[in-house]
DNA sequence: AAGTGGTCTAGACCACTTC
DNA sequence: AAGTGGTCTAGACCACTTT
């Protein structure tokens, strides 16, 4: 606990003062010119360690009051999604161009009709398939299509030179959905069988679709890890 | 864009340019004493600036060195998950005390038989029922069990005044799982049917499970959403 | 040796809240 | 008026990296 750095004791005791309830939930804590002759230091450096507690999402400071102790969150969760198959490997079934069906031009905002690429692909864990990976984005007159994906291992890639950096943003969505009678062929499962799907669509800055993918799980297969409030200790 | 805060200007012209792939990925941004001298400021002043743009994960400083601009991130994504019923509220359908089966044993850490506070609820959205919703926790003797659970709609808050605040962290996990008839039955499901599962485990400091609760989503009913790097503009 | 980021000081003035 | 946090300065010394 004891480092040789002032900022990081103050936050480590005002830290540790608060998880064991010495202040509470929307009490305030001492106010930075109390801490600094506390701990003979300046403003500055008191203020440092306050900040690092204010990020891990403990206290918030109050203009012309103090700095209030807040309620631990333990609503938001954070979730790993990596596009790249990490230990089985994967395969490509398909990369084409195909005209959008309504579905898939409706979340591309883009009209029926209006020619795609897909990518198909199929995931592997130990050998066996372990999910259906179909990712579709407008197609550009001219432009290769294999060399381009294969050398993006990761979804947004695709996008990032035709896009700023940074200019994109992604959603998701997580269901129990009926999946294609060959997505369920593919994966073992019965046909109409619900798979647990993700589904992203990539967004431009202008919030305008310009990528979207789905993800099939095999039954069994499917399952997605979120944490949420680890200890601090585990920070 | 211009505001009257010095270190937030010198923060957002870096966020654009790096925006604008005038710094690209793993290039060096100016340095410290540079921007001072740029800005006609302190150091002090282009280190705060620096700070936001660290915490935002686009650069990382490498002592010796400079700030090194970061790739974007899109593997993690946040999702929100509320355990108190939104808008449609919800009906208690038990709350019980019940041994524990092997599986429930297994999640909680304990032993086959363990006694355990069971509470089920079926939430609404519209009128009808959109999720099943049941919490497994120790029974401690002599514990009322209503007016604590009436008391606290939140999950952990069952637990946060037995542990230290803030010594409690949370676990999600997220499949398409085979429902228990039960299940099926109260949420208009086919028997066996595959919904969407979310199982949470409340987890001590001490990394024991404490408790256990599971949701499952009716049909149709059951979507997750997650973001994953927001455009700045919308920070 | 020179340049970089990391820690820290001892002030200053401003904006907000409470008395 | 007094106390609080918010912004900002002009230095200092240290630790690390490169030349």
């Amino acid at each position: 606990m004891e480092t040789n750095y002032v900022y990081r004791n103050i936050a480590d005791d005002l830290r540790a003062a608060i998880s064991i309830g010495k202040y509470a939930p929307d009490e305030m804590i001492p106010s930075e010119n109390t801490l600094a002759v506390q701990y003979n230091t300046s403003r500055v450096t008191v203020r440092k360690a306050l900040h690092i507690l204010e990020n891990e999402g403990m206290i918030r400071p109050q203009h012309g009051k103090g700095y209030f102790v807040l309620s631990p969150e333990y609503n938001r969760f954070e979730i790993d999604f990596v596009d790249k198959p990490s230990g089985g490997g994967s395969q490509y079934l398909e990369i084409n161009v195909v005209p959008a069906d309504e579905e898939l031009a409706h979340h591309l905002g883009a009209n029926a009709g209006t020619m795609l690429v897909v990518i198909r692909r199929m995931l592997f864990s130990d050998g066996t398939p372990s999910a259906y990976d179909e990712k579709f984005f407008p197609y550009v007159k001219g432009e290769p299509l294999i060399e381009r994906e294969l050398h993006y291992a990761q979804f947004p890639d695709v996008f990032t030179d035709k896009y700023v950096p940074r200019g994109i943003w992604t959603n998701m969505e997580i269901g129990a959905v009926s999946a294609p009678p060959a997505v369920c062929a593919a994966l073992g499962a019965q046909t109409g069988e619900k798979l647990l799907c993700v589904s992203r669509t990539v967004y431009s800055s202008g919030n305008q679709p310009i990528g979207f993918g789905r993800r099939w799980y095999a039954p069994e297969k499917g399952i997605l890890t979120a944490v949420s409030n680890r200890t601090p200790e585990t920070r």
